[in-house]
DNA sequence: AATATATGCAACTAATTGGTTTCATATAAA
DNA sequence: TTTATATGAAACCAATTAGTTGCATATATT
């Protein structure tokens, strides 16, 4: 079965989780209350989310803590890396283009 | 259906189509040269792709020009700064951490 | 010790997905 | 004008997904 980040984040309940998740660790119960679907539903996004590293347990007594595992996050981040270098250059172009039509303009003077 | 950029780029084929695209404009044909599957399938990835506007289409003659449409994936560089600025600030607090352990065993000289 | 609470797992279901093959249409080339 | 090429759409299929209900287990509480 597919379980990485991409497949992760894919469903909008579980980014939901995962910006919950984000802000302080929660109990599988405290996080089911926040949304309309059962107890158990949200249980099976949290074992999606446990399996793809996104997020990590932590035992107290009988209930059990998740909290985000940032470094996961960071690998989204590896691969939007690539696109963000493009639209850089592109607005480096763009500056150069300006600086070219205002030299021009200047040129025209 | 549910037609995002997260569900968009949950597929492995369609972040290997994307990627190809960022470099340069190409054709469903010459796209689907790079891949496995068939023509029907990359197309199928297109449509989804271009219903997310992921990708927009450039006709030329009988040929259509697919290319990249970098706004989109600004989204997704969006969703993800809110959990930058969370490693940012964890990463503040390592280096303060790191001040404060190098501060007391200056004082333990 | 008996009961309540927190959690995960199994079995089932409807909808969606990603693939296939076949067919239709539009444009270019012979 | 006939043929070849580029593309998308339709119908079908197997696998996956996201949800449900019911059950099992472990830890607290009384």
């Amino acid at each position: 079965m597919r379980r990485d980040i991409f497949q992760a984040i894919a469903d909008p309940t579980r980014r939901a989780i995962i910006a919950l998740i984000a802000i302080q660790a929660m109990t599988p119960n405290a996080i089911a209350e926040q949304f309309d679907t059962s107890r158990q539903a949200v249980s099976k996004h949290l074992k999606v989310l446990h399996e793809c590293e996104v997020l990590k347990q932590e035992q107290k007594g009988r209930e059990i803590f998740y909290s985000l595992e940032l470094e996961k996050m960071k690998e989204l981040d590896i691969w939007l890396e690539q696109f963000r270098k493009i639209w850089e250059s592109r607005f480096d172009n763009l500056d150069a283009y300006l600086a070219k039509i205002q030299k021009e303009r200047k040129d025209d003077q």
